[in-house]
DNA sequence: ATTGACATTATAGTAGGTATAACCCTTATA
DNA sequence: TATAAGGGTTATACCTACTATAATGTCAAT
């Protein structure tokens, strides 16, 4: 019966030694024997059958302790419902992942955006896709508050994204609306802010942004917003556009500097026209 | 300008105040002021666009660390980066929940069949579907030796795997070859070892090993496999069948038991055969 | 004055290791 | 014979991102 050194054993699994210690200390997976005058540890062949089970079930995502209390118990039944419950864990983390993955995208888009963003306050026409929304009324008019209340109102976006089990990955691209109507009488009454979220697919419930061509106006200044709308208004009277639907103002990025703690902010502010 | 408790805080961030401290002490996200005399803290509502864009980011999958370095840095194409760099280890990482989450249903399914699988010994026929297979050669003829032997060209295989960077989960599913020709001649000489790959598109150079009617036997005891083989030949020269490729010893489950330490196993010993 | 809800600090625990120091043992080489 | 290399041992600290706990201080209201 040949006996590997801790060494061997450990070159032997791609393990490295003080692993192997540690998963001896803790009762994982110990030495087959134990030299009484030196101390060392000799293990078996054989054992590689053990480390290689508990490699594998490490490999799967299960905890040491996990792997320790099924390789214990022996119980086929035992480890099948584990990994059935192991299943689930691991297609969670996926879709968050993969949410992860695009928000990432997002993110990126939007600093070249933000690079490359037309002048302040300069109107421009553009066609944006359709979009999904996910909407909150707060019953406090922003537009009558500053910032405070604006950030306030984000929280209670925050805190509504958690409560519906949104990611809170997507309250990066957050905004106000200003409806139709009110936009039209300039009558600025706005009580919602709301997330875009690009796939309806994700969550239930969403309300679609029609595609199409949208007057917009990019702007760096929280204060500057309702100037900035109102100009957007004239120009569309001016060109004898027709406004189609609800007036948004998007936040593009919303980059903190570091000394001042305010947002750096980008608001992409669109409304929806045609031509008459 | 109003402030707020680190209670409030914590409440409109959805944060635990310990962490909201942590972060204070690390220089992540410090109060805006503090008071000398009590020491309490206190936010500025303003401040939460820099929490945010810490949680977003965190969300993101970048450590506190290099959120701090990037926020200190303030620079658009650093952060951008950054991000990329991010991207690719999402990439990473939900590739190999995938193959995490392909390994768990097949581990499943090795369950069911094994506590399913027909009598130790019972000769039967299965059509399989064709498999990929990732093979190295050791150049012993482990039915020379023992299961020690057996063992060291496992743990080749092993090393090949995570020299040939595929995932080591493939190693729950290995088996070894018997060409075709010594089989017929009942020439027990074998050298190779390999592991199922159950999609040829997750590496390139992998061997197909065709779908078809095998004559198959399972088996428990790993010093049987040698008697049972060749019981395998008998039934196919009595009923004439026709041996049409290589015989194959898979390995089905591989629990090792607690005391003994010892590898219990089910094997699928199998070769594909037609009806002449 | 006391109560309850806040706040503070320091310390330790979590998982799964890695890294280090200080030490022992054996063998080969100068 | 000294010593260096290469194995082995232990204990301890470090890592991340928190959470939990204890001991203590503060605030506002009854």
């Amino acid at each position: 019966m040949q006996h590997l050194t801790i060494g061997e054993m450990a070159e032997s699994n791609n393990i490295s030694k003080q692993t192997l210690r540690l998963y001896d200390n803790i009762g994982l997976f110990s030495p087959d024997y134990r030299n009484d005058e030196n101390g060392y540890r000799y293990y078996d062949i054989k054992q590689n059958a053990r480390l290689d089970m508990i490699q594998y079930l490490k490999s799967i995502g299960l905890t040491l302790n996990e792997i320790k209390i099924q390789l214990a118990s022996d119980n086929l039944d035992k480890i099948t419902s584990l990994l059935e419950k192991q299943r689930l864990t691991v297609d969670d983390e996926i879709k968050n992942l993969k949410l992860q993955r695009r928000a990432i995208d997002k993110t990126i888009k939007s600093f070249e955006l933000y690079k490359d963003s037309p002048p302040d306050g300069m109107i421009i026409l553009e066609h944006l896709p359709r979009r999904y929304m996910y909407r909150i009324n707060t019953s406090v008019n922003f537009y009558n508050f500053g910032i405070e209340v604006y950030e306030d109102m984000l929280r209670k976006l925050k805190h509504s994204l958690l409560k519906s089990n949104i990611s809170p990955l997507f309250f990066c691209n957050a905004g106000t609306i200003l409806r139709k109507d009110n936009f039209i009488s300039k009558n600025f009454v706005s009580t919602e802010v709301f997330v875009f979220i690009d796939d309806k697919t994700l969550f239930p419930k969403l309300e679609a942004v029609p595609s199409g061509n949208y007057l917009c106006v990019y702007c760096e200044d929280f204060e500057k917003e309702k100037d900035y709308a109102l100009e957007l208004f004239d120009h569309v009277e001016k060109r004898g556009f027709k406004i189609i639907g609800d007036y948004i103002c998007e936040v593009i990025t919303d980059l903190p500097v570091v000394e001042t703690n305010h947002r750096g902010m980008l608001f992409r502010l669109q409304v929806p026209i045609s031509y008459k």
